[in-house]
DNA sequence: AAGTGGTCTAGACCACACT
DNA sequence: GTGTGGTCTAGACCACTTG
């Protein structure tokens, strides 16, 4: 993995300011004889920069440090589920329903099942820092997940497919819109009548393209911040 | 660019589904001397599909299609302004406010300039299919931009940038919020007093890393959607 | 053990930006 | 024209999954 030690090697040069921002980087050929590898792993590691935000690279001109100090958040691509977005006590969790059903014609089209097979149908409160936050509608096939317990579904389910399964999560398509809380989510999450939340489907893949998880998490807005980088595909 | 005809071609069999979802795709190799084309070549063009969320690939295993007819939405990684997202006529812009100003602290910081130094600041409201959706307050320096004319603020300030300036855009972070609108917001979205408004903040850069706009967006809920492709990044 | 994808090399050629 | 990064080759070796 020589390209991660030149990434993440750069990544710290830049933070620290050997490169100031604005400032331009060294060519390909020199950054190879400088780390002793191929310029085709420079490359990779400059691909990453890149995609993070930190540089650009120019054909014709050169790479250049860019101003990474406005990135006020640290990114928020997590695929690692809520629990672990935050430090450890941070967050509790209240297990309102925990149990096994057969998955209706739209649970089933998203999880890339037959209407009628078996889903664990879970909904969690969680309680950030003493105040009711979010409420997470989680739907997964029985088949993929075997023997998720309660202690599981009280902390996260993403380590215990990880840790324990040792199943690798691949991917999720995430959507992000607003909605009006429902009766039972005014009350959960003790919310006033003209409230609002903010609602994120997740679909979830493993590496064996096998859809794992549907879940809709409604977050207050107080809590809620989603942060990511686009990056123009050009040619 | 042969990665991007074995891109092309490989996404449209998959869409065709001359492969099917979940079955195993050709190893490699065998991709390599189908096109012609070197391994690495194979796996560049693989690599987009994967970014696509179309394929996974494993190492010891293969490359595997994915459950690509969930994604119900085309994926709204834009960075092409608002303008371009709806089809022609079906978006309507009033320019509320059109001025050059100096920058305060807050948005001189957002743009990487010196507070005090000229910028564009301008106040939108785009109309979608009849309804005032969207109120945009963008924030542009002065030197980056030159000649901006109220044509261009009633359309697309993005096209004016890349089709007349020839400024390349290459990559934007964004941070999506919920808030309440105040009062400007109320009278000209025609809102009632309990409504709210999903924020999205933008700070867009030019692929010579300046940054070249600072803007707010703020929609109303039944407008909005925004969808994105996590895929982790292990090793 | 056989087959897969991931990384890496040392070159080559090309497209593009500057002057 | 010079220097830059982007693409590409033909191989090599390695890490990993599955039988």
């Amino acid at each position: 993995m020589k390209y991660l030690v030149v990434y993440e090697t750069l990544k710290e040069e830049i933070f620290n300011e050997k490169y100031a921002i604005n400032e331009q980087l060294p060519n390909g050929r020199e950054l190879a004889e400088l780390f002793h590898v191929s310029m085709l792993t420079i490359k990779k590691a400059m691909d990453r920069l890149v995609l993070d935000g930190i540089i650009v690279r120019r054909r014709g001109d050169g790479s250049y440090v860019k101003d990474w100090k406005k990135m006020d958040v640290a990114q928020h691509n997590h695929l690692s589920g809520t629990f672990n977005q935050f430090s450890e006590g941070e967050v509790k969790t209240k297990v309102l329903k925990f149990e096994v059903e057969r998955a209706d014609e739209k649970i089933a089209a998203k999880l890339s099942i037959q209407a009628g097979d078996f889903i664990y149908a879970i909904t969690r409160l969680r309680i950030i820092r003493g105040i009711p936050s979010i409420i997470e509608y989680t739907f997964m096939p029985l088949d993929l997940i075997p023997n998720l317990q309660m202690s599981h579904v009280e902390t996260s389910i993403y380590n215990y497919i990880q840790r324990d399964l040792r199943l690798m999560v691949h991917s999720a398509v995430v959507k992000i819109t607003g909605v009006r809380p429902d009766d039972f989510e005014k009350k959960e999450l003790h919310l006033k009548s003209n409230s609002f939340l903010l609602q994120v489907d997740q679909v979830a893949s493993l590496d064996n393209s096998r859809v794992f998880e549907f879940s809709i998490a409604k977050h207050i807005p107080e809590e809620f911040e989603f942060e990511t980088v686009i990056v123009s595909n050009k040619k």
